[in-house]
DNA sequence: TAAATTTATTCTACAATGTAGAAATTGAGA
DNA sequence: TCTCAATTTCTACATTGTAGAATAAATTTA
């Protein structure tokens, strides 16, 4: 009894989906901490590599496929006085994603829909209400908060000198960050 | 007359080395904007691809021999009491080099070996001694400050949509973060 | 219902990449 | 001179992204 040879061809009934593949690609990537080549995922759906074209232009269209579809997952702010708090939550979740799903970090930034992108933007206005900044001023602290953010995503992703990395790291920073942006409030 | 055939074995005279192959690689990397193939390298150089191999164990190795050499590069603080404007200065400078040379970022970061990453935090350090900081402060003043200048140089890296991302971008960044420095030493 | 068309799939193939291992040639020390 | 080490080319393989043709089921049209 050889392996089944596989017909060519469209099958019968139920066959792949975007949402199949976004699904597999996903867990794969969450499971062996890297993008899967299109080979392996294609082997993981039991299908040919080819087929993934069907539904994906590229490698890169897929990968903005799960990049899109994680981000749902960060954090909703709740409406609170205690901003801070609601920042530490929110910039935890976010890096505890881009750990999980590593290689999104670089999808992110290079997609042409910022979509994903503005998932984190609006959470972190809505976590800085109380603050009451400009637009002006938020729109600053809201680029450096990022960039700090990818940074240590970044090298947390890169690390590979045994010490952890953990995401509680970034409280020294978040402090200044929060010193910071109190003063803004302050100097009003 | 056909192309000379390019007999195998050592070449009488001076072939290759490691230096010869870093400048090819390094000038590469900044006129083609990113990391060279090793046959490309190899072309550029006359060479088989394998030879680059009896240099460097890997492309790895390769990588990190032409950031080591170009960490050299980055500004030097002065002894000023215009700390912000040497942080600034130093900021600057290693922005344009991480954007001149794209690809140095996540070797920088991967590397096992710290030394190119020392040479940032002692000027960093350098910059700000008239701040006189206890050294637990420096550290996390440090760790922030590359976060966020690796953050940025990453969406830099990243950045096709058109808008050019200067360096004078950080400005505002610059300034909360010297904010949030000011307060520190405040409360001493 | 039969024919035509569209959709979903496999197969084959190619180019680019990193790299391993063997063969060849030169240089240097005994 | 003989041997061994250094430096190079050659060949070859695995992995990757992806293009294009062939094929079969599903759907639409006549």
């Amino acid at each position: 009894m050889t392996v089944k040879p596989k017909t060519r061809g469209r099958p019968k009934g139920q066959g792949l989906s975007k949402d199949r593949i976004l699904m597999a690609a996903t867990s794969m990537l969450k499971q062996e901490g890297k993008v899967p080549s299109i080979r392996k995922l294609a082997a993981t759906l039991e299908v040919d590599g080819m087929a993934i074209y069907h539904y994906f232009d590229n490698k890169a269209a897929l990968l903005e496929g799960v990049t899109i579809s994680v981000m749902e997952e960060i954090y909703q702010p709740v409406a609170s006085e205690n901003w801070q708090e609601q920042l530490l939550a929110l910039s935890h979740s976010y890096l505890t994603l881009l750990k999980d799903y590593p290689g999104l970090l670089t999808t992110l930034l290079t997609m042409s829909d910022f979509g994903p992108a503005e998932v984190f933007s609006e959470r972190f206005e809505q976590a800085l209400k109380p603050l009451d900044l400009s637009s002006q001023q938020l729109e600053h602290a809201l680029s450096f908060w990022v960039d700090y953010l990818h940074g240590f995503a970044l090298a947390q992703e890169c690390n590979q000198s045994g010490l952890p990395l953990d995401v509680e790291m970034i409280a020294p920073s978040f402090n200044l960050f929060t010193l910071a942006l109190g003063h803004l409030v302050d100097s009003d």
